[in-house]
This record gives structure tokens, C-alpha cells and sequence, in this order.
RNA sequence: GCGGGUGUAGUUCAAUGGUAGAACGGAAGCCUUCCAAGCUUCAUACGAGGGUUCGAUUCCCUCUACCCGCUCCA
């Protein structure tokens, strides 16, 4: 797709997503509501087939992974465990000029001397009445202050301003007003939470207060030590859930790529730590080759079992229609790692409307983040909640038992180590730290530990997006009298189309072809979407189902009838969206056909 | 949050200080033997609130939503 084009073709998307109701605005009669979006009857059903195969692909499809399903509003002490709260509900003072946010509480004190201007006027006659300060070091020439005014009002909309002085510089010391990137005076301080806020009862009082998930993940650690319990499950297994997350975006955008209200498919997978693994097993298994490691072993660390699943979540997006080539597999930075992260791998979709690198290709945009989380998050639940989050594992107690006193004090060693590293890092105090990593470190002897994680984390609408964006095509088809005409489709797998197939009869005037296509509705209907339609002609109808992905279309006809010889009697016409190609298929035999090729 | 742009039918657009028109789409009917054919009929819009004015969809202000750039995305 052309370069200039891409806007064009992204809106094109959005308005047939309206114009076939896949995607309405929210409250979209009383003018919007900004971050949220509604699903119409053919994104409703895609959402639920996106959402069915991902399950399915989780839960059904494999022994090792337990299905979880929480609330939204949970206690808030799991968001402080987390560090969700901590590390949003403070203050923040934002820079006019570098745009960087600070705690309130955390600016480094400054001296100098202020330079206050009132506004700023343009050569080409703008002007701005908006009052700037910055202070400069002392000793530095008032040219800095201007050259920083100047930036401030540029970005006011002011292509070459002249700030206008506004009072005498004055010397200010030790003050925290000013930023320390830039000298500008900093905004006034404001909460800063991305955590959407409520009340649990009538009382709107602190003690109330609660909080609408901002991601799903939480309510699985929670509940790990229940799941567990009852799921006959053991490490390495996963607890997977799919449901509605919150985040207050600062700005929303890309049409549902960036939504307040968004739902979210995780799995957290719990497994042993390396340390584990190299009691039972004697050494760890690391990733050798790029690709997919194949079936699990006992003896992966949590490298191997970061690769295995960033693989299979590329291979399920595959299953449902997204190209290798659109995909790309980012691994994050050390320097862009959460400070728990051992490693992440986001998977992107190459978005018409995403970031271009210097070559002009698409970089992509992230569908799903593949986290490798150690042992962070149950750890930080059994501190906040006082309640062990350790497994019980009689594979370590056997194996450690036979291991050579050397081995075993090597093992330990490093086991407190980092549990020792994770403990100072989330400000225990250093005495209580050594003791808590001694004790963690102690239990290993008797088969004792706190699993690790690998999340792979998805965002349910973007995925929903993506698919979209990716079956989008515009086509040239032959019209009746065979000039080309254009043909907009949605190439969805037929895995998640919204509707499988369409039925037709051929005309509608003619009651035997009317009668005999109800019956084959009716034949299809309790197995997969069906979509009758007898509106206008038979071409009409076909491109109508093409621009809402049915995959399939069936016609019946006077060779139904028998009209046309014996032969050809009880048979349709089964048309392909895609090539746009025809087959006739004994009715029989058409149930059968189609469940092979939407399964 | 800052700056810029936009908001007229389901969609894409037009016109206008005296309350709006098209194309496509939709519904109904006739017709139609496989890719948006034809004919007839019908329905549907000035994002919201203020102001100026005899009168505002049009001019002004505020709000809101969408798009673009910056920022943000824990």
C-alpha cells in the first residue's frame, strides 16, 4: 500500500466497519464518549470467535492449563500489591517544554535567576497570552531563557515567537518549581492515575475507594493458590482468563487500537525455577535455535519455555488468518524491561496506521506482550497478604535429597541470592530481606518454592483489529456484463468470520427454489452462522456477503430442482468469497463440507 | 495534556444567513436462470449547548467526538 495512501485506507476501514456493523462509536447519540467503542452484530460475533478459538486453543485443546474467570472490582490491596496504585496515585508535575512527567514529591531543588514573559507574538501576526517562566543558572545569559521561551511558545502553535518580558528577573533559590530538563516552570501538581476509581456501596469515602482492573493478570495470581487446589493441577501448568480490563489512556487512539475499555486474553504459566529444574533434572535446558522448541520437557528453564510460548501464540495467530509476514516478533530492550521482567517479547501487527522505521516499512504495533515475570507477582502477594504462595513440589524434595552436599549449597546459594535481590529491590529492610531469602531458601530442601511465570498476554479488540485491517482487500471483479468493476472484501479465516455461510435462492419469485433454500438454512442453521437472504439479484447478494467476510455462499438453483436432468438434482451452487469460484455440492453431503472448512 | 484539522442521511460528498441535494447503500414491489442489471415507491441528516440576528446548518463562543503531529501507554 502506498505511502500516502495509508490514512485513506485506514478510514476506508472504519467506515465500512460502521456501514456493516462491526464497530459504532459509544453512545455515539449523545455525541460520543472519547476511548470507547461499541461492537455491532458482526463484530459482536467475530469478537466471540476470536474469543472461542483462543480458549479453545488453551483450555480444551491441552491438559496443562485451567480456565479462571474474576471479577473486575476486586480488593484494592491487590493493586498495591502489584504496584499499580504505588506507582500512579502519586502526584505528577509535568514539564511545558520536554512534556517529561515528575513526582511531585521527587524534583530536585534549583537556583538561578527567572525569566517571567507574559505571551508571545508571531511575525505573521499570531500571537499567544499565555505566561511562561524559566530559570536559567546563574552566570547564564538571558539568550537561554529566550531560546527555551521560544520552544515553549512554538509549541503553542507559534512558528517564530518573540516572547514578551513580562517584569524585572529575579534570583530564586532552592526551588522546586522548575524543571530540572529544561528550567521551565513545571505545571501544577495532579494525580496521575491511569486506574479507573470507584466506590464500593453507598458511602463515597477513602475507605471505599476500589478500582476497575486495568489488566486481568492480577485476579490469576490471586487466585493461584485456589486453582491449585482443586484443578489437580501441578507446576508447570497455567491459569488462563479472558475478560474486561480498564485503563484511563491519556489518549485514546487509532480507532479501537488504544480503548479505556478493552478486554484482555492471558495465561499466566507457572513453572518451576531454574534452580528446581536443575535439582530434579541436573542441568537446565536453554534455547539453542530460534523457532518453535517442540512439545515441553521437564528439564526447560524459563528461556525455553519464553520461546515455546511466544511460538505458540504466533502459531495460533496464524490458525486465525494473520500471515507470518504481518507479524513481528519484538524482544524488548533491557532498558524497556519492567524492572521485574527477565525478558519480553511483544508480538506486532503491521497496522496501516503504525510507525514507519527509515526504510518506510511498517514496524508494527504491539497485539500481545510474552513476559517472562520470575517469581514477582506471587511473591509480592504473599508479602502484601501474609498468605504463602509457594508450591509444594515432591519431585525437588526426592531430587534434593540425592544431590551432593556441594550441589545443594550451590543451589541454595543462588537461590537466596535472588530471592534476596527481589526482596531489598521492593524496600524490605536489609536484616529482614537476608532473613526472608534465608527461609525461602531454606525450603527448597523440603520441596518448597514460589513459581516463576510466563505471561503472554493478548489485547482481545486490537486482535479484533488486526484481523480486520488484514482482510481488508479491494478488488476488481468482473460485473454482470463482465466489465471489471471494484469488489471491497473481508477475507476472514472462516475460523472466525462472523458468518460461515449465506444461502440464496436463485430468484425469488419462484416459490420451489424459496422452499428448498429455507430447508437448507434450516439443515445448516444449528451447526454455524447462517445468513439467508433472497434480496434483490443473485450478484448483489454475493457482494454483499463479501464485505462482511462470509466465506461461503450457497445458491440453489433449477439444477436443485432436477430442472436440468436427474443428475444434477439435490445439488447447489457453493461459492468461494475468495476466488469467487463455484462447485456444486450434493446437498447431503454439504454439512459435512462446510464444518471442514470452518473448523 | 499541547498544537492543527474535521463534524450535513447508513456511507461518501454538495449547497445555502430565509431550515437542505446527489451518488452509493437500505426497505417494499415488479422483473431477473450466478457476481452491486433495470423500473416504481418509500424512509433517513445539519454533533450538543449558548450568543449575534426578524430569522443560524451557515457567523461567533463553549463543550463534545473523530483524524493528524507531539505526549502518554505503568
Amino acid at each position: 500500500m502506498a505511502d500516502v495512501k495509508t490514512n485513506d485506507l485506514m478510514e476506508r476501514i472504519v467506515s465500512l466497519c460502521k456501514a456493516r456493523g462491526f464497530v459504532f462509536q459509544s453512545s455515539e447519540i449523545y455525541g460520543g464518549i472519547n476511548g470507547f467503542w461499541d461492537y455491532g452484530p458482526l463484530g459482536a460475533e467475530l469478537k466471540r470467535n476470536v474469543k472461542d478459538q483462543w480458549w479453545r486453543s488453551m483450555t480444551q485443546q491441552r491438559d496443562d492449563i485451567a480456565g479462571l474467570e474474576a471479577t473486575i472490582i476486586m480488593s484494592p490491596r491487590i493493586w498495591e500489591a502489584s504496584g499499580h496504585v504505588h506507582t500512579f496515585a502519586d502526584m505528577m508535575v509535568e514539564c511545558p517544554v520536554t512534556k517529561k512527567r515528575f513526582r511531585a514529591d521527587q524534583v530536585e531543588e534549583s537556583s538561578g535567576i527567572v525569566y517571567k514573559f507574559s505571551g508571545a507574538k508571531d511575525a505573521a501576526g499570531k500571537a499567544s497570552e499565555e505566561a511562561f517562566e524559566v530559570m536559567v543558572p546563574l552566570g547564564k545569559p538571558k539568550e537561554s531563557a529566550l531560546k527555551v521561551a521560544k520552544q515553549f511558545y512554538q509549541s503553542r502553535g507559534l512558528p517564530a515567537p518573540e516572547p514578551i518580558d513580562a517584569g524585572e528577573p529575579a534570583k530564586v533559590e532552592k526551588s522546586t518549581l522548575y524543571s530540572p530538563d529544561s528550567g521551565a516552570r513545571l505545571s501544577d501538581p495532579r494525580p496521575f492515575n491511569l486506574m479507573f476509581k470507584t466506590f464500593v456501596g453507598p458511602i463515597e469515602s477513602e475507605d471505599s475507594v476500589a478500582y476497575l482492573r486495568p489488566e486481568t493478570a492480577q485476579a490469576i495470581f490471586a487466585q493461584f493458590k485456589n486453582v491449585l487446589a482443586t484443578s489437580r493441577q501441578k507446576v508447570p501448568f497455567g491459569i488462563c482468563q479472558i475478560g474486561k480490563a480498564f485503563r484511563n489512556e491519556v489518549t485514546p487512539r487509532n480507532f479501537t487500537f488504544r480503548s479505556r475499555e478493552f478486554e484482555q486474553m492471558e495465561l499466566e504459566f507457572f513453572i518451576r525455577p531454574d534452580e528446581v529444574i536443575e535439582a530434579i533434572c541436573g542441568d537446565v535446558a536453554k534455547p539453542t535455535d530460534p523457532g518453535h522448541p517442540g512439545a515441553p520437557q521437564t528439564n526447560w528453564g524459563w528461556q525455553m519455555w519464553h520461546q515455546y510460548w511466544v511460538e505458540e501464540r504466533i502459531k495460533f495467530y496464524e490458525s486465525i488468518g494473520l500471515p507470518r509476514t504481518t507479524l513481528v516478533e519484538y524482544w524488548q530492550k533491557p532498558e524497556e524491561l519492567a524492572h521485574y521482567a527477565r525478558a519480553t517479547v511483544d508480538i506486532l501487527y503491521k497496522f496501516p496506521f503504525g510507525k514507519k522505521n527509515a526504510q518506510g516499512e511498517l514496524m508494527g504495533e504491539e497485539l500481545e506482550g510474552v513476559a517472562a515475570r520470575s517469581d514477582f507477582d506471587l511473591s509480592q502477594h504473599q508479602r502484601f497478604s501474609g498468605k504463602s504462595q509457594g508450591v509444594f513440589d515432591e519431585d525437588l524434595k526426592a531430587g534434593w535429597a540425592k544431590l551432593t552436599p556441594e550441589k545443594q549449597a550451590d543451589l541454595t546459594k543462588r537461590y537466596y541470592d535472588t530471592r534476596f535481590k527481589y526482596l531489598t529491590k521492593t524496600d524490605e529492610r536489609p536484616d529482614q530481606a537476608e532473613r526472608m531469602a534465608k527461609e525461602d531458601a531454606a525450603g527448597l530442601a523440603k520441596g518448597n518454592y514460589i513459581p516463576h511465570v510466563i505471561e503472554p498476554s493478548a489485547g482481545v479488540d486490537r486482535l479484533m483489529l488486526a484481523l480486520i485491517c488484514n482482510a481488508y482487500a479491494e478488488e476488481l471483479a468482473p460485473d454482470e456484463k463482465g466489465k471489471m468493476e471494484q469488489r471491497i472484501v473481508l477475507k476472514f479465516h472462516p475460523r472466525v468470520a462472523p458468518i460461515k455461510v449465506a444461502v440464496f435462492p436463485l430468484l425469488k419469485n419462484r416459490p420451489e427454489l424459496v422452499q428448498k433454500a429455507m430447508e437448507v438454512r434450516e439443515l445448516l442453521r444449528p451447526h454455524m452462522t447462517v445468513f439467508y437472504d433472497e434480496g434483490g439479484a443473485i450478484g448483489r447478494r454475493y457482494r454483499r456477503q463479501d464485505e462482511a467476510g462470509t466465506p461461503f455462499g450457497v445458491t440453489i438453483d433449477f439444477e436443485t430442482l432436477g430442472e436440468n436432468g436427474p443428475d444434477q438434482k439435490d445439488t447447489v451452487t457453493l461459492r468461494d468469497r475468495d476466488t469467487m469460484t463455484q462447485i456444486r455440492v450434493n446437498i447431503k453431503d454439504l454439512l459435512a463440507v462446510l464444518l471442514e472448512k470452518v473448523r
